[in-house]
DNA sequence: CGCGGCTTTGATGTTCATCAAGTAAAGTGG
DNA sequence: CCACTTTACTTGATGAACATCAAAGCCGCG
């Protein structure tokens, strides 16, 4: 399928590969389209695919019953979802839903193997990649816990405007619910300090829709606080 | 080096190479012994080397000026310390120092890397020990974050105990303030609480000695507190 | 239309960090 | 080996940060 091998084609996971190594995971890769809402696969879930993000945007979170600081990360364009698990467990360690419409590209995690027994290089890129990207996570999760509710709520409407959207204008994917499980805290005051932020003039905010008005004052309360 | 080569042959990490393979790694491959205290490496350092730990205890954590929770875990024997950066970074992301007396072998990293180029089976048993090593830290830390103060002292002597000495009783490798910086709290609040569990008969307690006398409740306080 | 989930604000209480002050232990130089 | 300094340990008092509880408005949906 001509449209998968141009996919795999354009995926940082896969660069350095031959044309026709290209080809033959080609021949193991499908796609699937998610409504926003949707849920992708479940924690527990046998793994068979290694699954990364064409379009649209994710939620990777632990479905433990009602607790709090549930959701480990957002996944966007060109992330490979559940990248941790693949090579460490038979089956999911969290569960992905789509926070936008989203597509999926699944290459069978077999024709992966295959690659990887014959192309050592292949395999070193990839340790490389599943180590960066266990590294950020683990340090994201100890910065934000550094921070103050305030430094929270400054990091992760930088980030959104950065490394998601690439514009202070953009409209939340999340509830406010969600983003207190991202940076654990309660809803109540991520509400509060949304509005705190907005009356002293930080953000402009109505609903979903964010715009930043003062970023270097944020990113000064995302270190100091 | 015969003893190199049994190591090797020993260790998890390398299980499932060949006879002429190991040969080849013990060729590149040393050990260097550490006094308790003595650093290992520095975060920042160039990484030239697989190493792991032979016998004794490690810390792997930050050295951030001065912040709270800066250490990320310990390490016990046959921990392969500093897996994480390995391959995703030319420098070090953790400093290590030993807390006992410790020996770590050195596998120089070119020559694991010509054993990569040449077995990608050996790849993807890499990737396996790496993403669970990644998952066990984020998961870790997730939950750490999730329990109070109690919780938090009860998760870590229930973690000497079973996972670093096998047994109820033991000398505690590290000080009240580093114990504070494991688990983020501050050293008062630990000092507090590990006296609390002497007083209510949960363990008991003479300068760096413990002996766990009421575990289950330490389980029960580790879950729901 | 009414129900449930999301949002918002205020009041209250708990948990935890900070500050302070003192004792014990451990290293250091004469 | 002893005075001296520093570092670790301990307890109590105080205050700040944050969660919890409560109540009401809002919105989408069956």
């Amino acid at each position: 399928m001509e449209s998968c091998r141009s996919c795999l084609y354009n995926s940082a996971l896969f660069e350095g590969l031959a044309e026709d190594e290209l080809d033959y995971l080609a021949g193991f890769t499908h796609y699937l389209s998610f409504r926003k809402g949707e849920t992708v696969f479940l924690q527990g879930e046998d793994i068979r695919y290694i699954s990364f993000l064409k379009s649209g945007l994710l939620k990777v979170f632990k479905n433990a019953p009602e607790q709090k600081g549930q959701i480990i990360s957002i996944a966007k364009p060109n992330d490979c979802v559940g990248l941790l698990s693949v090579f460490s467990n038979r089956r999911y360690q969290y569960s992905i839903s789509a926070l936008e419409d989203s597509v999926i590209y699944y290459v069978e995690l077999s024709a992966v193997h295959h690659i990887l027994r014959n192309n050592g290089d292949f395999g070193i890129r990839l340790l490389g990649r599943i180590s960066k990207a266990a590294d950020l996570i683990i340090n994201t999760t100890y910065d934000i816990y550094r921070k103050n509710l305030r430094g929270r709520i400054a990091f992760i409407l930088r980030e959104f405007a950065d490394d998601i959207y690439g514009s202070d204008q953009f409209e939340l994917p999340v509830s406010r619910k969600e983003i207190g499980e991202l940076i654990g805290m309660t809803t109540e005051n991520v509400i509060r300090i949304l509005s705190e932020f907005r009356r002293d003039g930080l953000i402009s905010m109505q609903g979903k829709s964010v715009s930043i008005l003062n970023k270097a004052l944020l990113r000064t309360l995302e270190k100091f606080a």
